[in-house]
DNA sequence: AAAATTATTGAAAACGATTGAAATCGCGTT
DNA sequence: AACGCGATTTCAATCGTTTTCAATAATTTT
């Protein structure tokens, strides 16, 4: 009452209301002592008006009004607590009978299970993952998944992750190294438990990866690795398989056999160049160099690879192609050239496409395991997640020569 | 000291100390008053030892001892508190300074940016998601991508997803409806912001993606859906794509025109059938029961319906394939029966698969504008994320007849 | 039947971010 | 020198779970 008199602090916001008298001015309430008539208007906070009450000399803005209806957000899926408040139970015994925990009684289980199936509960993994720091899933890096080479790593690599309770984010990285960057920010982001990755043709450095590393974050690399990172890794004997490739050849009577390479900063580049060479070296035959040329694995690369063999004043024989899809593109080259395969031009390739079983003439490869190198390098993965004093580890699986029309000649 | 009489409440533990006196005696205090003396172990609680206080008559057990290091899990990333606190700011500061906010300091901010960048932070998107209740991630569930179509839709839907600041789940059922209900769990509990989806050959029901629905998940299937759920789609012109086809064929001056059908459950399948049975009858061509038959889109099972069609009494003279897959399953049986291809059988398969080029001869086939599926279906997605008073659109991309040997017949 | 144990349940503090509201810091004005 | 006010910054509550420790109920032992 005292401070009726102190007139001037009261004041309009401009909106018509209904209140009886004035019909324009609204009352501010002080949040502290409730005082109605001592309060002026003092500033801006955040773009809000701030108010000042004389009384008790207290600062103060307008809470926004939200109902809570609007305050929760219109999709709600159903909650440990909406559980909890229907069977008026604390959320912390649904949550250990949900998980199974041994000391909850058999009723307050079943109960706690019916609840959670008649509410259609999913327990809420971004909630889970930030209390536990775990977050139950593992990244997969590809460089692509048009080929059928890497997905068919991929399901067996879910084969094994999904059993035991972890979930899978493929990330392709288009063959593009800032793509392959932006992944592993993204991985990183989403605290994946670990990572298995096969990098980029174009991918020379692995310090993006080391990112893991730091974190403490467990990392395999599967199949296109490059060097200078202390990770586990699930490969294919390269180097065995190109030597066996290339002397299919030898066996086939070709001695000018070319290699359409791949990129030397991966591992499968290197090795089955070295492959290559030695086969040569062991049964006498001269290296060319012009025989040598370089791809980065793209469609197009491969293509004018396979051209500048073919336009040699002398053309090879026989080419052994770093992997099928380069190889096919050879092989549609030199039909387009007229070449007779295999007669005039023996091809060898590497992986196995489907593809390779359906072109004209079948395309001679070396089949990789993918399942079993999804699988293996998962299983590698999981053992450091749940156990990170393990050394790292390298598994090398064997190719098996596929012999089709593209190199067999007839005696 | 006046409780030293109660010498039996004493207790070792077994482990040697090194303490002074006794040597094997390991003093426990209560929690409440302190005391050291009346101490009597009571039960067990939760595998862990419990005590009970005389003095007070207080039962308690002993706090597990963490060190700040035990307590910290071995794998930490850097937080928006490390940030804070090397700064020695809060974190709202560090988070509105991260989040660009209008009312931060341009030196804090630059601080923050700096010391972000230097301890390489990066946000936990748990945490955000369980903040924001937006996970701003998309789920994409397809039935398999070892053929190149349903990959190709996925690189379309990741250019659009992730400009606009979404991360892409990708779920493959394996064409298994089991995998595919498991897929749609997965995608709830990590609480994706939307879903795209194109279901499996054996999907009949869409109970499972009515869970989208009821928990306000906006969904939009694409490709291959079928009826009952009321949600955007985008599609291809399948009916028209079939009529061409299926017109081409005759005008190739074919007549005994068989179609390899696809399921009848999926829109695809329907349609596809549909535009076949239209274009014979726009042409007066009769419609034989025998000459369509089913398959459920597996490699076996289309080689099966194949086979049935070639071992007809009076076999058809071209085949309309439902998909690429199986026209090609036809052309190798066809082949391996020694059928001249066009001219004892000419055929036509959907949606242009890269083997279609190469496998000979070339198959006719209707190209589908995949890239723009994949972007059409994520955009519809992602304005139906931003504003839900959006009604379901429905978009039919027309496809694109792509004339090949294995339908052109010389004149 | 009191005491000791065991079996269940509850309360509260993380986890790492966002965000509404309050608090401080300066600096011209009275 | 106190005020008024904008510019920043800090505080504290939330999001949905887990998990530690305490509390209460039930059951055995003395």
């Amino acid at each position: 009452m005292i401070f009726q008199a102190t007139f001037f602090y009261y004041f309009s916001d401009g909106e018509a209301t209904s209140l009886p008298f004035a019909g324009k001015t609204t009352m501010i309430k002080c949040n502290k002592c409730g005082e109605v008539d001592a309060i002026a208007k003092s500033g801006i906070v955040r773009g809000k008006q701030r108010y000042h009450c004389k009384r008790c000399d207290y600062y103060f803005t307008q809470p926004s009004l939200l109902t809570p209806e609007t305050h929760h957000q219109r999709r709600h899926q159903t909650t440990i607590m909406d559980i909890a408040s229907a069977l008026q139970i604390s959320k912390s015994t649904v949550s250990r009978a949900l998980q199974g925990h041994s000391d909850i009684n058999e009723n307050t289980r079943k109960a706690v299970l019916d609840m959670a199936h008649q509410l259609d509960y999913q327990p809420n993994l971004l909630a889970l993952g930030l209390a536990k720091s775990r977050s139950y899933t593992i990244g997969i890096i590809v460089p692509e998944f048009i080929n059928s080479f890497f997905p068919y790593i991929i399901i067996g690599a879910q084969q094994v992750a999904n059993p035991a309770g972890y979930h899978v984010i493929i990330c392709q990285s288009n063959e593009s190294l800032e793509t392959e960057i932006a992944n592993t920010n993204v991985l990183m982001a989403s605290r994946v438990d670990g990572v298995v990755a096969s990098v980029t043709a174009e991918t020379k450095s692995l310090d993006h990866f080391q990112k893991f590393q730091r974190a403490g974050i467990p990392l395999v690399m599967f199949n296109r690795i490059c060097d200078g990172l202390d990770v586990s890794k699930v490969l294919v004997d390269d180097y065995d398989g190109a030597y066996r490739g290339v002397e299919h050849l030898i066996q086939q009577g070709c001695t000018r056999i070319a290699h359409l390479a791949g990129p030397q900063n991966l591992q499968v580049g290197k090795q089955r160049l070295r492959g290559y060479l030695d086969a040569l070296r062991d049964y006498n035959l001269p290296v060319y160099d012009e025989l040598i040329v370089y791809c980065n694995l793209t469609k197009t690369s491969a293509q004018a690879a396979a051209r500048q063999l073919l336009d040699l004043p002398t053309p090879p024989d026989s080419i052994f192609g770093v992997n099928d899809p380069a190889a096919i593109q050879t092989i549609l080259i030199a039909k387009s050239k007229g070449i007779s395969i295999p007669n005039d031009l023996a091809i060898v390739g590497f992986s196995n496409e489907p593809t390779s079983a359906l072109i004209e003439p079948g395309l001679t490869t070396l089949a990789q395991p993918l399942d079993e190198i999804g699988k293996t390098t998962v299983q590698f993965l999981l053992n450091e997640i749940e156990d990170d004093t393990i050394l790292p580890q390298t598994e090398i699986l064997k190719t098996q020569l596929i012999v089709r029309a593209s190199s067999l000649r007839r005696r």
